[in-house]
DNA sequence: TGTACATCAGTGAACGCGCGTTCACTGATGTAC
DNA sequence: TGTACATCAGTGAACGCGCGTTCACTGATGTAC
């Protein structure tokens, strides 16, 4: 049953991939191995020769998700366009291959030191580069918005899932990319 | 083994009130029945005396978590205010006695009708109690910019909690409470 | 107020099931010569 | 280039454990008279 090297790493991506789709849509208590190895078109034995254990795929799994929202970010130029492309329909409706952050942020703090620390870097990133589309005059009051902003977004999207009423919950995209999207000019 | 209606009274508040604690701090998905009974100093056998499953209990605890809330809230006259009651050390380290949205939020999606038509209700009460005390031109800028108040206050809460770095996480709160607790004067 | 009996909150064992992890085994791949 | 053997990715059964739920049982409480 032994698989070629390329073989053994592509099935590992599959593996990552898998679980990265998985615990965003039902979160890490939410899927077993047996799960994601099946999805993965795996049995569940073989887990072990990838990976130390479950937290371990699961540290994998938020630094995949990370880049790959990181990567499609890109092209983005400024807060406008981050907000509406954010705060859509399509996003909330798609969690599995959504934002990191919104699917999985109120589970973070009962995971492990390296999922956790991942998340960290992801966060500083973001404000900072959030930092840098907004205007304002010092660096400081740029950066409190930034993390406003931030808060707002992911916040806005957590709630447009949790909430029952599809009137509700598009409102609240609506609103969110309506306020976030426009930084005002503040006083004092 | 017989015991008093007022005990039994006492006995189902008791297991609500742990489970509205456990599940706040554990998730739906991190706490089992046994853990919640033996918190309430009963043994699990007893469960079913009381709630018809599990999802009807988290149903009872996410309405008297939410319940306990607004209790607690009512006393709370600006916006200023609640941003700095809301967004605290404090409030972030005691997930199991704070609010229920920023704590399970994330996971409201995956959870049954009751649960969630509760959550709802309580958004829309929020949205339009935060509404109140916002200064505005328009009903519908309002309730716009209480939406975006209400998913930036529980997105702060959520992520400082997520976050890894102890100054990062007292920085998000700093940051939310300033923005959020003074609502600018919006253009156009 | 006292007695006889039904009720039922709580106990503890058991149910089937799925979990994360381990392990003996398979057999194609990779390597040494 | 060909042969012999070691490696190891993947399989499938098994491990102990905890889950949500069920159930026979207990015995104090509540009720009927």
């Amino acid at each position: 049953m032994r698989v070629t090297r390329e073989q053994a790493a592509e099935n590992r991506e599959r593996i990552v991939a898998t679980a990265a789709r998985l615990f965003r849509e039902k979160g890490f208590d939410g899927v077993g191995l047996d799960a994601i190895m099946a999805d993965a078109g795996l049995t569940h034995g073989g887990f072990y020769r990838h990976f130390r254990s479950k937290d371990d795929l699961a540290a994998e799994a938020v630094a995949r998700g990370i880049a790959v929202s990181t990567q499609r970010q890109a092209a983005t130029a400024s807060l406008r366009e981050l907000a509406s492309r954010y705060l859509t329909p399509r996003h909330r409706d798609d969690r599995g291959d959504g934002c990191v952050v919104a699917a999985l942020g109120g589970e973070m703090v009962r995971q492990g030191a390296p999922v956790r620390r991942r998340l960290t870097e992801h966060v500083q990133e973001q404000i900072g580069k959030i930092a840098g589309w907004i205007a304002g005059r010092s660096a400081r009051a740029r950066r409190e918005q930034a993390i406003a902003t931030l808060a707002g977004l992911t916040g806005a999207l957590m709630l447009s899932r949790a909430v029952d009423d599809p009137v509700l919950s598009d409102e609240i995209l609506a609103a969110a990319r309506e306020v976030f999207g426009n930084p005002p000019a503040r006083a004092a």
